[in-house]
DNA sequence: AAAATATATATGTATATACATTAACTGTTA
DNA sequence: TAACAGTTAATGTATATACATATATATTTT
């Protein structure tokens, strides 16, 4: 559906407004889609954003600020939750000994389990394959990088 | 800076899912500049997205319900956001006398100004012309729509 | 080594959001 | 016209977020 009909808006400034606009729509889009397939499986998308980080390092810890770092919403307050994916006993958190300010977390057997279920539905909604070429996704890719100055 | 850094993650499993990946995360980084730019004149990106629409049908009224399918985040709870825009009086709102489970809202005097004042900066947000030509906007913006099944 | 500064994480608090439910009103149908 | 269904908006509630502050530990400076 194109952006004018979504948000009921005939004209937009400029090209560069819609386009503005319109990432801004499409990304709440995405959340909404990605919360509605994640609930089954009783997690947050940004909860899910943690576990994947994590995944990435298994079978190796990593500690809060390097969660931070990696995070997709630049804000998150990944203790707390952290916090909740360990109540779910999908991570596990110690503090490090090397420096006792830090702590070291982990994903679970059970959080490794659930991810390989989740990642299969939400990588479905990334499957652009059919709509632009790779070059095309590669140029927009580039623009994305380059307007976050 | 490139999505790889920003998010230290070096390899993704497409180009596509990258793009995804970028989508979300630009999209995160928009909405916190949009915070940044907002802050000083008390207002949220929400609230200002209400205004925005109200501007747009000035001097006429407008439904909640008409608010609603404008927004650009699906799901906000445009009731509880009118409620804020008037209690810093940037909006009026009444019973509409030809169907009174309806309200009229409309942008006031204030709410007007507001908005003149903060749509230049955040239009800055969007002046993407030294970065991609009006055709490539275009392009992703035809992208965009379809991906929004 | 004590004091000051820096760093990593947690917490407090106000506000926002997701989602279900309720309340008020309108329109339709039996 | 009474009962029912449909629509519009508001509210309740649990959870999430933004942002400031606190706490614990490490590092640097004097």
């Amino acid at each position: 559906m194109k952006i004018e009909e979504a948000i009921k808006q005939k004209k937009f400034k400029t090209e560069y407004q819609k386009l503005f606009i319109n990432i801004i729509y499409t990304a709440h889009w995405i959340d909404h889609e990605t919360i509605k397939t994640l609930k089954p499986y009783g997690i947050s998308p940004q909860q899910y954003n943690v576990l994947r980080i994590l995944k990435g390092q298994y079978p190796k810890c990593i500690s809060m600020n390097q969660i931070i770092d990696r995070m997709l919403d630049i804000n998150s307050n990944a203790s707390r939750l952290v916090e909740k994916l360990k109540q779910k006993q999908l991570v596990e958190r110690e503090i490090c000994e090397n420096d006792r300010r830090q702590v070291d977390i982990k994903i679970t057997e059970n959080g490794l389990k659930l991810v390989d279920m989740v990642q299969e539905k939400i990588d479905e909604l990334n499957n652009f394959s059919k709509i632009i070429s790779t070059t095309e996704a590669e140029k927009f890719n580039q623009f994305l990088d380059k307007i976050r100055v």
